[in-house]
RNA sequence: GACCUAGUAGCUCAGCUGGAUAGAGCAACGCCCUUCUAAGGCGUAGGUCGCAGGUUCGAAUCCUGCCUGGGUCGCCA
């Protein structure tokens, strides 16, 4: 149920009714209503462009079709109180002060679901995110990609898809070779030998720590084996590590998944193999220079790609189009992935790759995440001062908490590079949105506290003709919009818009504290009935908190 | 050279897929705590929406061309 999406609905009806009944078109023609929220308060509750639209169809003044439509209106059914013409030809409606009173009562019954809705109608959604190679610790851009389809999923949810969030491990490329001959390396470093890493070895402090692990555990017993016996433990060893540090991190951000894929599974179940002879069937592939290659550019891509290299092997893109192609038979209507910016020219090849299986282009999706940026003290860190290295999501979680990390990589849209500001994550005043919004929430509970030791009660049963100032009519406004924000960020993929949300809804609160004191013993009933649209934003707070994955706080 | 992405106030960014006088936060300046949390509020100032054309009733938004920052152009993953 979403009470501002019924009252759209209505007036919208209502307009086409007014059209029709004024002959200026034939409902085939009408093109579709389109009702805007003005911010300019002598605009109206709602705004329509709807007569301009016609001009061309009606043949007739904006104007003067305005005139038309407003002759027309059943104001009664609309629940308008007044109509104006404005500027072009906008119509501006103003609704009756009673139209929004449904909503606080909805929302105290609905609690937590409040904000959930059917938008998506259950259609199958996946998203694969994350999916950093098990070959060392999370840094920023992977951090930034786990929030974002974290909240992206935690949004699908919420409007009413089925989603499932899965990791794609890379457990069977070179990199895992590479990771096991590292970990040979400082195996034998550990165990005081001389040896020499790999020429893309992996040097970060964790491989170290593995090599003396293995050492301490086995002490050289792995030297006396075979070099392949060796390597084949080491990786599997590696693999395990790495993966549960991965496992480790993203727990502590918040971050689950419903399932973990192998990339290795793909070559265990022939699901490879099943690939190349679907796509070699249907013509999109070809052999040259001793290799095999997919015919991608008949799908927009710049050039064809290679499959099959000349040693055999096969490329990165080979066993990824049997992924997809697993995804895709498992029944998702849509499967989206999170990339980051680098790996953007890869976005034709696999889109190619999903057509020539026989899918709409639409069933696949990528989202971009761009670069970040740490900034302190007003420059870019480039390295961790501790480790020398990439400052890793775990060092960063430790600096600044969970919840600023998440709401900071939320906050901006996903398609702008991000500098993250330490200093401003870090500090604890009113610079900090994330505070700004929690303090929001936290305020709300201490009035509620105080209402309850004064036996005032949360009721549905108030008086909501009371609620007229401007403010609370902008509070009533922002929480009823609500089921729609969640639907459209799904829809736009775009779960930064909930940041925002909530941010405009603290700030409203706060102003609105700032103006009017809520609990008024000498007015009873005034104070039932904000004590009721308090709860309401209180949930919606609580609710929008929840999908960004960060903590609403009761007091601070 | 090609492709992706960004270019909006001094700084960091929104701008709801074409609407009315372009908005926030920070920084600057001036106010508001004997009153439910001042981690807050109110106000002032700040703009050639990168540049040039085009599309139309209307463009920051769409199209074309150029300029600038970032990213990418492997039989690496």
């Amino acid at each position: 149920m979403n009470v501002l999406a019924d009252i759209e609905q209505t007036l919208k009806g209502e307009i086409k009714a007014a059209i029709i009944a004024s002959s200026l078109a034939d409902e085939a023609d009408i093109p579709a209503i389109n009702l805007e929220k003005p911010k300019e308060k002598s605009h109206g509750d709602f705004a329509a462009n709807i007569a301009m639209q016609l001009a061309r169809i009606a043949k007739k003044a904006p104007r003067q079709i305005a005139e038309d439509i407003v002759a027309h209106l059943d104001k009664e059914k609309a629940n308008i109180e007044k109509v104006d013409i404005a500027g072009p030809g906008f119509i501006n409606f103003f609704m009756k002060d009673n139209f929004l009173s449904d909503i606080v009562p909805l929302i105290l019954k609905q609690g937590k679901d409040y904000g959930r809705s059917n938008a998506g109608n259950g259609k199958r959604v996946q998203v694969e995110f994350v999916s950093v190679n098990p070959t060392g610790d999370l840094h920023l851009g992977h951090a930034r990609g786990a929030a974002f389809g974290d909240v992206l999923c935690n949004v699908f949810a919420a409007a009413g898809y089925d989603v499932d969030r899965e990791y794609y491990i890379n457990d069977a490329g070179n990199q895992i070779d590479n990771l096991a001959l590292s970990i040979d390396t400082r195996y034998k470093e550990a165990l005081g030998q001389e040896a020499d890493m790999p020429e893309d070895g992996y040097h970060g402090n964790d491989i170290i720590e593995i090599g003396k692990e293995l050492a301490e555990k086995y002490g050289d017993e792995w030297l006396h084996k075979g070099h392949e016996t060796r390597i084949s433990f080491f990786r599997d060893y590696g693999l395990t590590f790495e993966l549960d540090q991965i496992k480790k991190d993203l727990d502590a951000f918040g971050v689950r998944f419903d399932r973990w894929f192998s990339e290795l599974s793909l070559y265990e179940d022939n699901k490879i193999i099943e690939a190349l002879n679907e796509l070699q069937e249907s013509g999109y592939t070809y052999e040259k220079d001793g290799a095999t290659w997919f015919k991608s550019t008949e799908f927009e891509d710049d050039k064809d790609r290679v499959l099959i290299k000349q040693d055999g092997t096969y490329t990165y893109l080979t066993p990824d189009i049997a992924y997809h192609k697993d995804k895709l038979e498992r029944g998702y209507g849509k499967v989206i992935n999170v990339w980051g910016a680098d790996h953007h020219g890869y976005v034709p090849r696999m889109s190619a790759a999903i057509q020539a299986l026989g899918y709409p282009q639409e069933a696949f999706s990528v989202s971009i995440i761009q670069m970040v940026n740490v900034v302190e003290d007003g420059e870019i860190v480039r390295m961790s001062k501790r480790t020398g290295r990439a400052v890793t999501l775990r060092e960063l979680m430790e600096d600044v908490g969970v919840d600023a990390v998440r709401y900071f990589f939320i906050m901006r849209s996903n398609d702008s590079q991000l500098d993250f500001d330490v200093d401003l994550a870090r500090s604890e005043s009113n610079e900090n949105p994330v505070y700004y919004v929690q303090y929001a929430h936290a305020r709300i509970c201490t009035m509620l506290a105080q209402a309850a030791t004064r036996g005032i009660k949360v009721t549905e049963n108030y008086d909501a003709t009371l609620l007229q100032s401007e403010k609370e009519q902008d509070l009533l406004k922002q929480i009823a919009a609500f089921p729609q924000i969640i639907a459209d960020a799904a829809q736009a993929e775009a779960p930064y818009r909930i940041t925002q949300y909530v941010y405009d809804l603290a700030t409203m609160l706060h102003s609105f504290y700032n103006a009017e004191k809520v609990i008024n013993e000498d007015d009873m009933a005034l104070t039932e009935a904000r004590i009721a649209l308090m709860t309401a934003v209180q949930t919606t707070i609580a609710n929008s908190l929840q999908l960004l994955g960060v903590t609403a706080p009761e007091s601070m």
